[in-house]
DNA sequence: AGTCAATACCTAAAAATTCTAAATAATGGT
DNA sequence: ACCATTATTTAGAATTTTTAGGTATTGACT
């Protein structure tokens, strides 16, 4: 089993929000986008993605345009909404809180 | 709702796993300890504590032995084995590299 | 034109973790 | 004697993520 999985809970959200900021994107490039820029750490499957984006669009949190490619292809891509930015900030310092109590436990070493 | 509490998901176990290379202990106190040491981040309810403990202890990372406080009461004092400092090298590299992809995603700041 | 890897999305069901909420009971201070 | 705190246990719910399947299109290559 992979021991990194475990840690990796939780952060999917704030992870999605936060390269939204950068650009619209679709569900599929943000798989690709978090697996070259964490070295393939973060391989985040179809299932994983697309439920968690629902999501963050029920909340209001982001919203889509579904967008052609080619003649019958469709790519549906996600944009952070106001309301999205404010809960990634609340997402950003919660996360800043639990790592450093957490850094309290296990030390810096 | 509370942010924090999706981050600290997957990290129990590692926590618990630390503590215990300081000292024994028994689940209530643990429970203290993070919550004392993390300005009451952690606050690690009966019902998650305890079931983490009982898996470390099939896997047979942890044993424990039972005191008496008292005359009736019984205290689980809980040990880290070999196995399980082991396994904490892993928990804690592994954190290390989860972490570290999160900040190439969410920047420094 | 045909093949096929890569692209793109969707979803049900299972798995895993943690919490809620309850029960039980002993200890120790007032 | 009372009662807050200590201490453990466990069933069931909630949540998140994965597994594992499905459908179908595009574009490069032959």
């Amino acid at each position: 089993m992979n021991y990194q999985e475990s840690f990796k809970k939780g952060s999917l959200e704030m992870l999605i929000l936060q390269l939204l900021t950068e650009k619209d994107c679709y569900g599929y490039e943000l798989s690709q986008l978090l697996f070259e820029r964490t070295g393939g750490v973060f391989s985040v499957p179809e299932g994983s993605m697309y439920p968690a984006l629902y999501k963050l669009s029920e909340k209001g949190y982001i919203t889509f345009k579904k967008e052609l490619v080619g003649k019958r292809r469709e790519r549906v891509y996600y944009h952070i909404e106001e309301n999205g930015r404010k809960y990634l900030t609340c997402l950003l310092e919660a996360y800043q809180v639990v790592t450093d109590s957490i850094l309290k436990i296990i030390g810096t070493n």
